[in-house]
DNA sequence: CTGTTAGCGCGTTCAC
DNA sequence: GTGAACGCGCTAACAG
């Protein structure tokens, strides 16, 4: 009833050599006569023959996929680095697993098994905060993991990011510069590294150097979704901000409008800088001030990295910093 | 050296039963007394065992993985209907492979080829024009295909999507009411059906039923990308279009950009209803008034149907139209 | 250059 | 309720 699938032993039959044989021209094995390489191709094309990846997988114990944990496809930033990995993948003849979390833990730690039983030959983990669980199961596994857009202070797997401190220091003083004096300073929970320990660090550096006292008040923790920023820019505003730093560019827009309706002028009276220069960022009137991060080129350093490991080959340094600049756009002041 | 994986076989061992016994277990066949099963589980616990997702492909004939091919994660429409897929897939076990094919005819051919080598238990397809190709390698291999907001002349395989012809009719017809002769259609090639065979009839209908000339020098084809939007608003408005229904949020966005940006006035001298409803219509001051295409519904009702094909279960109706409606934003003279 | 022979890890009859 | 044995489709030595 089923049309049977054809199986290389088919082949071989029909081609007159060994399963052996077949295997070596679909493998590309050079040991093979010109001549039955021929004669095998034929028939493969004649019966229309695909070799079986599953069958293929537990022979070598290699899939030729990799699993990639998203927190959530639906956000520019991620999918931007998404696109850079699959592009990536694809190039050296992976697959992609992907896989959202919405950083929720417990998603995270159960996508990482079942990836795992899937035998994927590497992971690439986008999130912001490693657990210590999820830390476990990363090393508990030989299979190489690489975080994009991650910082892992522990470093013990592959990362590729920017330096987000001095990004963030960057943004802080050239608002400085521009005059104000209370900034505020906007990204997920500080639970985070990459909030607590890097950004908010760069905040603070950039305040230090220009004397200015650290003012809780005018740091806040918050989700990054579009609608948060109406909230958000009510309780900056009502400690006196004249700037802010967002570390996310959907939240940044929120925030954006939120001012624009007040009836603020952007940037005479607010400036505004955000992170991650997604396409976002040109869309907005005024167009938004941004730390130019390579989105689409750590997706593709992560997954060329990833390569590296699951080849074993030798890496000099596991942890890869892209560059990055600031961009003023429309919500800056020129200077 | 490599710390050797375990397997179901030392499983049965250190529990003193039989391979078959734990294969049973892990599989929750209820033919095992509760006294062995938790002697297993035990085991299985202690051992931190994890069944090879791989091998029991091959005995299964079975991955519980579904491939999805998607013109670009990148794109808030495609991503909002993965998230969707992606969701329900987790939800009946399945995992996704993505493969980003830029609706290349040639990548799209080529990716389908190795998933259906990875022996994907389905496939779920985005992308505007089914290829004869595509159509032959669909119809060849016995693998269930759905398309999720893509129409298909052809009906051959499942798909998921809404009624595109009376939504830009639709649409047409309140710019109509709101007193505009000159209204553009822009949307990609009408060589995709989705466009030449159904918006486009949407609109042509729109305006023979209010007694308009069709006017060709109003109907552009263009790509879906932001930047575009600058010449596409350029050419619409020498020929004196007042409004504009759009295909693609990103496209409109771009339009609205460039319509503000000369100093004309949205909606009092020209109005815009674009047709996805993603977060972006939201973003952009005036909102932008938009056919609600329930995108993240289209592509979890997309993975419902495909677990019932996979399934083998009968389906009434494998095309599915999903409900819409015209939201009038900021872009829309009230009526 | 080519064929033989083992497995890879697990699902699944079919007896016991 | 449980075990033995075969097979899924292919890769990988090892001979020849």
């Amino acid at each position: 009833m089923d049309k049977q699938t054809i199986t290389i032993y088919d082949v071989a039959r029909e081609a007159g050599v060994s399963m052996a044989t077949v295997s070596r021209v679909v493998n590309g094995n050079p040991n093979v006569k010109p001549t039955t390489r021929k004669k095998v191709l034929d028939v493969i094309d004649r019966l229309d023959y695909r070799p079986n990846a599953v069958a293929r997988g537990l022979a070598s114990k290699k899939t030729t996929t990799v699993g990639v944990i998203i927190p959530d496809v639906t956000n520019l930033y991620f999918s931007s680095l998404a696109r850079g990995i699959d592009d990536i993948a694809t190039m050296y003849k992976y697959n992609i697993i992907l896989a959202n979390s919405d950083e929720n833990e417990h998603k995270e730690v159960q996508v990482l098994n079942t990836l795992l039983a899937k035998q994927v030959d590497g992971v690439i983990f986008m999130g912001n905060k490693i657990t210590e669980e999820l830390r476990a199961e990363f090393s508990r596994s030989r299979t190489p993991v690489v975080l994009a857009g991650t910082v892992d202070p522990d470093g013990q797997v592959g990362s590729v990011n920017i330096d987000y401190k001095t990004a963030t220091e960057d943004s802080v003083t050239s608002l400085i510069e521009n005059g104000n004096k209370k900034i505020a300073f906007i990204s997920e929970s500080h639970d985070e590294p990459i909030n607590g320990m890097y950004r908010l660090e760069g905040y603070k550096s950039a305040l230090k150097n220009a004397g200015i006292d650290y003012d809780e008040e005018l740091v806040v923790q918050s989700e990054y979704t579009y609608k948060v920023g109406e909230a958000v820019f009510e309780q900056i505003s009502k400690v006196g901000a004249t700037a802010a730093v967002v570390a996310d560019d959907e939240l940044a827009v929120g925030i954006l409008n939120a001012a624009l309706d007040r009836g603020i002028n952007v940037p005479e009276e607010f400036e505004l800088i955000t992170s991650n220069n997604s396409k976002l960022t040109d869309m907005t009137r005024p167009q938004l001030s941004t730390i130019v991060q390579p989105l689409y080129d750590i997706g593709a350093v992560s997954m060329r990295l990833l390569t590296k490991l699951m080849n074993k080959e030798e890496i000099d340094e596991k942890t890869i910093k892209l560059p990055f600049h600031i961009l003023n756009k429309g919500t800056t002041k020129e200077n």
